[in-house]
DNA sequence: CGACACATTGACCAGACTCAAAGCTAGTGG
DNA sequence: CCACTAGCTTTGAGTCTGGTCAATGTGTCG
């Protein structure tokens, strides 16, 4: 029986050098797994978590509401990411959490996480990391909201995910989970659900990708990645992305 | 003479509770003074820097480059900002630092503020924060390019400004000094200079600001909250804002 | 078989872009 | 102290990307 600190731990790995004792620090973590229906918010803006959630399976977006309801979805994110992991430091959340899809996650208690990370200092650094990285992700994205097109922004989205999965050892690079409707990926991009469906087909049209029943398949790494502009330095992966 | 932690402290503590301890540690920081003028940049994309900037005074931006050689603002700088604190964790930055007007900043070596760091844990849960709140920063400006119109999305850097500038004491919340021009505003705004010049013209023609010569001048903060839909909370001030 | 949610299409509209010209303004040198 | 320049700001006219509204397909589940 794996521990759920396995994902956690492929997850900081891609992103920094890790060793046996931060291997044997993170099995320290205790939690609670929950289970999270499609739609349900896992923490909401506002709230004053007293712990972290890390995503075990299933597909989670972070997003922000305006007064007029409309909703910008600023993150995905793909099993062993902790999408509040910001609610140790802050005390109360800026931005909501929901799964997009039947998901399950573990609860931390900020207690026990904060204990794990005094026993061994490294892992503070290695937390530290994810958040830069998380901070660089959403750099990209507001450059990708500011100053490419709607093709190319949809484009980026599909090939940020691609590596993303990768780094935990989900994908192999050309299909992977996206449990995400149109109406979503229009919160996300910014865009309208009807913009989207027909940027979508424009994609399809150039052989580019296929997305249909939750999943993403892509045709063309190369042509993608070169519509879309997409650099992954930002990701700051370790291990070579494969091409 | 007042050590150049003094604005670095002015910043910790409007994010989290700061003691003595931590006071006196910060003045452990040695660094070099660098003038930068118009234009030129701290860092580029692509460095592998061995030390990091804080802004003594000035106006800094960080900016993400395209390969049309179209630019995208992603934050704006200042002072008691560092706006490179990035690289003491990753090797590669990804994304360059400019100043938009003469600017002084404290060059401080990555191992002597790991040094400090080490020597005072609270330090660490202080700079973790403020790593965490810039990335609530960039999470708010996603949320504005996307879902923002142009005039509620320059309203909203000018109440954003207004609120940071504040929390470091350099402002009342109405004046304060924004040495930028229309061009690089619409590098932030992801828009065209000629259509951020009309929008300034519709907030003008609202009175709700005004700008000339360097510095922006808040006529009315409430309306210019209101139509922005500004909700300082991610900024995770501890000082109340004046309203 | 219906119902509901999601995807797709069509026709028209608007916010932001492009290109191009003309005004300002601060700094420079004669 | 004024003329000149370079960069920034402002204006106008036409275009286009993406938005709006509303209807029609399609697929899944009870």
């Amino acid at each position: 029986m794996e521990h759920f600190s396995d994902i956690l731990m492929r997850r900081l790995d891609s992103i920094g050098p890790t060793s046996s004792v931060e291997r044997e620090a993170l099995q320290m973590l205790t939690g609670q797994t929950r289970a999270f229906e499609r739609g349900q918010d896992l923490v909401r803006e506002g709230d004053k978590p007293e712990e972290c959630m890390l995503v075990l399976s299933g597909f989670v977006c972070s997003y922000k509401v305006l007064p007029d309801s409309s909703k910008q979805i600023v993150s995905f994110h793909v099993p062993g990411d902790i999408p509040d992991l910001h609610s140790m430091f802050v005390e109360e959340l800026d931005f909501s959490v929901a799964a997009t899809t039947q998901s399950t996650v573990v609860v931390i208690s900020h207690e026990n996480l904060r204990r794990v990370l005094k026993s061994v200092p490294e892992l503070v650094d290695l937390f530290w990391r994810d958040t830069l990285i998380s901070a660089a992700v959403f750099r990209t994205w507001v450059m990708a909201a500011g100053r490419l097109t709607a093709t190319e922004h949809l484009a980026h989205i599909f090939c940020e995910l691609s590596a993303r999965y990768q780094a935990v050892g989900l994908s192999d690079g050309n299909t992977y989970d996206f449990p995400v409707t149109q109406q979503e990926l229009s919160d996300a991009l910014g865009l309208t659900p009807v913009h989207v469906n027909r940027t979508l087909q424009e994609l399809r049209g150039k052989d580019l990708i296929e997305m249909r029943s939750g999943k993403v398949n892509i045709l063309d790494y190369d042509r993608l990645k070169a519509l879309a502009n997409f650099n992954p330095n930002y990701l700051h992966i370790r291990k070579p992305i494969a091409a």
